[in-house]
DNA sequence: AGCGTAACCTGGCGGC
DNA sequence: TGCCGCCAGGTTACGC
């Protein structure tokens, strides 16, 4: 499933095979590919041909490619199985292919977003203004991720120590921290030795820079293999699959011993989703709720 | 207001 | 063999 480091991998991939090329024609093929577009598919497509793509641009979990000269940008979002490929024009469509990109050059490649579960998409959006990097209006929300030089690392801290939650849930809070989701929180409670359900409001000040130091470890350990995979799903903007699956110290790994004390690791149901975790290494608050 | 939960979606897989 | 229910989870709408 794709996260940061799975984006950055895919935004590399852009840079490397689209920016700069010239849009000369879109086909949206499923509309929920492009439901976060305001106009619909016909006005995506539309508005997008001519377009110059600038440079892929990068925050947490989405990406976007702004518009030469405008204040408009493409923004991207991955989902859980969306996939942007570039391929060779006339290679047989994926079976879900969602939009294809066509460009006015002889490159003789196009872009396509592929999304099976068809919980990401493409859309277009105005930039906010004073952005260099064209960052889309409507991801102004989203907070710096803890990969960005920009990340505040106090303003976290006391976003932290003010909610009233429990750590994980912060941890996939897209808004006080991005481009974490389930595998690499879980990865990094492990890592910090917490349990998923402790309270953040009593989190110290080196604890709380002990887990943003392992969350940024292990986002940066799965970047320098080329992201995560777990079927084929995933796979970057060529159609490779990442390797990172195959060091994971927690997620997935019910029933198999803890690679630091040997304890069979857990599993709970954990918001529509699972929670995994040594039941030594991770011991429970007092009150769990 | 702030926090927690359900719904959106498809296909692989286990069980019967 | 085939069908049914479960599971995967990022984001957002909604309810308390």
């Amino acid at each position: 499933m794709p996260e940061l480091p799975e984006v950055e991998v895919v935004r590399r991939g852009l840079e490397r095979w689209v920016a700069g090329r010239t849009v000369e024609a879109v086909e949206v093929l499923h509309p929920r590919a492009v439901r976060r577009h305001p106009g619909g598919g016909a006005d995506f497509a539309a508005r997008l041909r001519g377009e110059v793509l600038g440079v892929p641009q990068r925050r947490g979990k989405y990406l976007w490619l702004p518009l030469a000269g405008r204040d408009l940008s493409v923004l991207g979002h991955l989902g859980m199985s969306g996939q942007l490929l570039v391929q060779p024009e006339g290679a047989v469509d994926e079976k879900h292919l969602r939009i294809r990109v066509r460009f006015g050059d002889d490159a003789g490649t196009e872009l396509r977003f592929v999304d099976q579960r068809t919980f990401g998409g493409l859309s277009l959006h105005e930039t906010v203004a004073d952005s260099a990097e064209g960052l889309p209006d409507v991801i102004a929300h989203i907070a710096r991720d803890p990969l960005d030089p920009l990340f505040d690392e106090t303003a976290y801290h006391l976003a932290l120590r003010a909610k009233r939650t429990t750590v994980k849930r912060a941890l996939l809070d897209q808004s006080l921290i991005s481009g974490v989701g389930n595998i690499y929180a879980d990865e990094a409670l492990w890592r910090a030795r917490l349990h998923y359900e402790r309270p953040t409001a009593n989190l110290t000040r080196p604890r709380s820079a002990e887990l943003l130091g392992h969350v940024r470890d292990v986002m940066n350990a799965a970047l320098a293999v080329g992201g995560t995979s777990f079927d084929s799903l995933y796979v970057n903007v060529n159609g490779e699959s990442g390797y990172f699956d195959r060091s994971l110290d927690a997620y997935g790994r019910e029933d198999e011993p803890c690679r630091r004390c040997g304890t069979p690791m857990r599993r709970r149901p954990w918001m529509n989703r699972s929670s995994y975790f040594c039941p030594r290494c991770q011991r429970p608050p007092r009150v769990s709720s």
